[in-house]
DNA sequence: ATTTCTTGTGGTCAAATATACCATATTACA
DNA sequence: TGTAATATGGTATATTTGACCACAAGAAAT
């Protein structure tokens, strides 16, 4: 690994902040996962710097060859094996203090995936990698817990807009899997049929054609969100509402 | 004026670029000004720099001691004269060939605000600063086409989930301009009546008991704006939407 | 004073949507 | 075979939306 994929948890001793990065800005990621209808935060510990052993969201330097949403998948990878997921740019966050004895202004990024699909390892340069619920946050560094209130705040708003949490889902899910999700983060009761007739009248999922496995009650369908009708839909001018 | 003001059209000879601020990050911000019902943009013209000579929005450097928001400020006031407004974040910019011969990713800032309200005149660092209609623009330096067009996307959302329309008027205006300025912005035609209904029923307009003054038909009654009764709605869980 | 023109204002009605609540079908498992 | 949990359909009512009509107001021109 090459010294600008550190992680800035090394960036405290100038000495060793590689010199191929911007120095002064950096990446944090913000990624929102859901376990039994528990709204999760992936978490890292860095492995060295004055940060070490404190968690922190994971991110690092931006490298001067190097896109910011590309910085942002890198550095995930890096320090919990996620791969393969689309970042989604959140704000950036500039407080001339929120860095200790340094300026650092940091872009945060954001996604959201079905926990159960994503394994998470504590990477190079991190000793340590977890989920925790939003309601269970640990101590953090700088102004990480601000970027995760502003997160949570922003994805009440944008989940009632845009069919983003089906992210949140594994891959076929039941329709009270979504309704559960629904009012996990959206921290209310929805009424079950209602709640199944405004999402089928969309048209965007499709059945799977098969039914849940192992269950003590009557199995439900399974359904897969449908990208392609989405996109579609999209177009002819279709907003998503929730 | 301290050399750190420099707008960033001096950046690109290096020797120029002040030493107190954060190279490589830059700021510029996006004014939406309405004039007769279309949606202006504030230009400015560096006065030195290889951009010199051509149109830019109006952004610079951050100081090392500067928050943000602040340097949005600071710049949009030395560059147009332009003050007392209240900008909010739009997005990072930060491709890697944004800029040329360096690396330099930019905070994108974006106001409001009623073009007769705000008299406009080239700063220091500036030879010229005036409105364009948004489809009139002027050739741009960097990515700020890209900045643009971004920004009228987020306003067309914006601007039917808040009440950020008002700032495009006068302090007082009539429902007809507030309609108007829909129309404008969302390019489409609504319905008279049924406007009217709809705005009088959120009870965010207070009446100012006065009318239009030298009009060629019958004058419409003004009302402004009541930021108010706006933040009492929200927290009882009101949603604007148009 | 009367006409004229533009805008303000109120009304109505049908269609679409949201909401609450009841009832029943289905099916895995004990 | 029963039971429990969930899927699914029905319906009646309130609310919102959208389209359209008609007329009142009032400033200016004649």
């Amino acid at each position: 690994m090459s010294d600008s994929s550190h992680s800035y948890s090394s960036h405290v001793e100038p000495s060793s902040t590689p010199d191929n990065v911007i120095k002064a800005l950096s990446i944090d990621n913000l990624i929102f996962g859901l376990d039994h209808g528990k709204l999760d935060i992936l978490l890292i510990k860095h492995k060295v710097g004055i940060s070490k052993g404190q968690w922190a969201l994971p991110g690092g330097w931006i490298r001067y060859d190097e896109n910011l949403r590309d910085a942002a998948t890198r550095h995930l990878h890096e320090l919990t094996g996620v791969t393969d997921l689309y970042l989604e740019q959140l704000k950036t966050f500039g407080r001339v203090d929120r860095f200790p004895s340094e300026r650092v202004v940091t872009v945060a990024y954001y996604a959201l995936v079905s926990a159960e699909d994503y394994k998470v390892v504590a990477g190079n340069n991190a000793t340590d990698a977890s989920w925790f619920g939003i309601h269970e946050l640990p101590e953090l560094i700088f102004d990480h817990k601000e970027i995760i209130d502003f997160g949570i705040q922003h994805l009440q708003q944008q989940v009632r807009r845009r069919p983003i949490g089906f992210n949140l889902l594994p891959e076929k899910f039941t329709l009270l899997q979504l309704q559960e999700l629904y009012e996990g983060i959206l921290d209310t009761k929805l009424d079950k049929p209602n709640f199944r007739r405004k999402i089928m009248k969309m048209n965007l999922l499709a059945s799977c054609d098969e039914k849940q496995q192992g269950v003590a009650h009557r199995a439900a369908k399974l359904y897969r969100f449908d990208e392609e009708a989405y996109q579609a839909l999209t177009e002819k001018g279709f907003s998503f509402e929730i």
